[in-house]
DNA sequence: TCGATATTGTTTGTACGCAAATGGATTTTG
DNA sequence: CAAAATCCATTTGCGTACAAACAATATCGA
């Protein structure tokens, strides 16, 4: 190995280091504000409350899990008691899926929590700097 | 709860969502591009090179995975022939970890790779804002 | 020196996250 | 219409990720 393909890699300066630390400092704030639920339960329920009701496999697509993911993150909801299951009339395939009232008041509790989870994240960036991030953020996916 | 409060929280624009999805999309990159070991294996694999020895902790400490993670990780790595142990003369508790002749050749193999990768992952965005991007990304941590 | 404290590696339990396979229901298409 | 293709939910298996607890070893402070 060359000096310069050792310079030429570096693993604190790649992409997917940074963005993996970077995630696991956002759960971390994430946990000190909220304990009941996870992050991606947060996801998961707030899509759902967006949605009103959707089908276990659609509030996957909604929220980017995928159909074995979301199966366990449904099932944990469900057993908290946010989650209400109904049989659909027209599909048999379907389980829907609905709020309960304890989500919706979940839902009110949690909008300022996660505007400051959101706040603390992007700290250490001025305000045009946070912006910027969240542009080029959103293009990457 | 009123409208403002609806409109004021949107998922998907949310930092965590967001970068949940770009990590989701450079994994999937990641493992186009390499087969044989995953992106967090690849992160130790490599930090182990820079480092050419340490203990089994301090490789987690490097690579920001406590010890529960770092453990499965590196057993892995071991089984697939790419890390040896050695004990410590100094301090009985601890495992000195090496890279393997076989891990030499892997890490000449994947730096290229892994330009393509972190390539393909940037690539949505302009030359310019890739850098932008990446400092934001470090300050962030 | 010796007792408190810290560190190393390990285990258990819980929670994502994805690939691949399955069985049942629905839709598409020839 | 019937076969093929698709979609739904589920399961299994593997790999992160972290909290909490543990025994063994090192180190520090009184």
């Amino acid at each position: 190995m060359t000096n310069s393909a050792k310079k030429d890699y570096v693993l604190d300066t790649q992409v997917g280091f940074l963005m993996r630390r970077a995630n696991q400092r956002h759960q971390a704030l994430f946990s000190d504000h909220i304990d009941d639920i996870t992050p991606t339960q947060f996801a998961a329920l707030f899509k759902l409350c967006e949605l009103r009701e959707t089908s276990q496999n659609a509030l996957g697509r909604a929220t980017a899990m995928d159909a074995a993911t979301i199966k366990g993150v449904v099932d944990r909801l469900r057993r908290k008691g946010y989650i209400h299951n109904a049989a659909d009339p027209n599909d048999q395939r379907r389980i829907l899926l609905r709020p309960t009232a304890t989500a919706w008041e979940l839902y009110e509790t949690l909008i300022p929590k996660a505007h400051q989870i959101t706040k603390a994240t992007l700290a250490p960036l001025s305000k045009g700097e946070q912006t910027i991030f969240l542009t080029l953020l959103s293009k990457l996916i």
